[in-house]
DNA sequence: GCCGTGCATTGAACGCTCTCATAATTCGGT
DNA sequence: ACCGAATTATGAGAGCGTTCAATGCACGGC
């Protein structure tokens, strides 16, 4: 009934295989896919959480809102990245897809009855849960104490890091996702992109804006200041 | 050697105790106390995580530096609360003792033994840490939307509901820290309590400015947009 | 090919919060 | 009780980011 994977407890775990769970060993855990159209929601706030995600393709913003419509994005789950996981019994954020996105998804119920019973697994969602912490923790650092320009960086900085491998930075989010993400308006992160090009920092590449080269990364990281 | 408390699961864990483990049925499981002048460092950012505390008496704040100065107070922990419980190998704040302060504290290392062998303790060591993500993400909301005067009526609010019972809200932290934590200047707080004194919402009550009666809960509920 | 729509850039002016400065009050130590 | 240090309040002015507005560009439908 229950799969027993014995992680590698040095690797962060970044797929639902990590969790310890697969379902090519094991037919009885199901992970089925399911593919959503660009801007479409996933999930809603407040909405019973049944389910845990995986990006496959695409991308996916996680955000709460005020109720005069002030949005207030939490993280981007890009390919490989879970989301969606709950300790509570419902979600704390509104997700959406950014543009075309296909998820792998299972039963939390079902994760949660082979965390009661192996304590790998088990430790494997607390390490989930404290690396959202600790993005949460050094967003409320950028988002109370940043400026303009150093959030921007802190922001490409980012997602250099995570979208690794590729010469390019290919952005799947628009500017005023980014905004929403950085606590700023769509308008102050074009100035600081346009600011970051004429510093000769980034460059943007092809006909869309969302290609960005990082041409000095180590200049960007001293903009981004540190702790 | 391992204290095994089925604590009740419909109650959110906010003592040592209700971790699963209790000094008083098991004298395996120490629980020390320490006492901390105010403004004294308990714990540094990135030292090494030996223990987990509970504030017995007084109040801990919680923050981040970056390299200029520039502070993000992250959580105020205040009597009761547990703090400084990590995943990994060291600490992501430093916590300073706000005011004299007195904490118990528990070996992590036990706390990690017992949770590997108890899923009771597993769990609650997961909801605490869901607990701490889930005022990250509100706080980053706050930080990232909302205006001054709403930051502030946000932090009354939160006050008055952990300082919970008392007719009188007894801040022990000063407005620098108030703003630190809300991402403003302490003038803007300065200001913002003033406002909200006219408004009639809140009285100063004794010689000292920190001792807030909140008169108009309602209208402060207003002024704090919820989701 | 043409046009409507969405997205991004850029400019100008505004305003909220910050910075700087001063004064009043409280707190802590002797 | 006294006095220096710390805390808070408040005013004036500045600045960073927002708001409002116009333009350019890419893409998709017909």
């Amino acid at each position: 009934m229950f799969v027993r994977i014995t992680t590698d407890p040095t690797r962060r775990p970044n797929s639902l295989r990590d969790l310890g769970l697969t379902s090519g060993s094991n037919p009885a855990v199901s992970l089925s896919e399911f593919s959503y159209k660009k801007g479409t929601e996933i999930y809603g706030e407040k909405e019973a959480a049944d389910y845990v995600y995986q990006v496959k393709t695409g991308a996916v913003r996680s955000y709460k809102l005020l109720s005069d419509g002030r949005r207030q994005i939490g993280a981007f789950h890009l390919a490989g990245d879970i989301f969606g996981l709950e300790n509570g019994n419902s979600h704390r954020f509104t997700a959406e897809a950014i543009v075309d996105t296909t998820v792998r998804l299972i039963r939390r119920q079902t994760l949660e009855l082979v965390a009661d019973s192996d304590p790998v697994v088990a430790n494997n969602l607390l390490t989930m849960t404290t690396n959202n912490l600790q993005h949460a923790e050094d967003h409320m650092l950028l988002l109370g104490r940043k400026t303009s320009l150093e959030r921007v960086a802190a922001f490409i900085l980012e997602m250099d890091q995570r979208l690794t491998g590729a010469e390019v930075i290919a952005l799947p989010m628009s500017r005023r996702d980014i905004a929403d993400y950085l606590g700023l308006t769509l308008e102050t992160v074009s100035r600081a992109l346009s600011r970051l090009h004429e510093l000769s920092i980034i460059d943007f590449i092809g006909n869309t804006q969302r290609q960005i080269v990082l041409s000095d990364r180590r200049k960007l990281a001293t903009i981004d200041l540190q702790g």
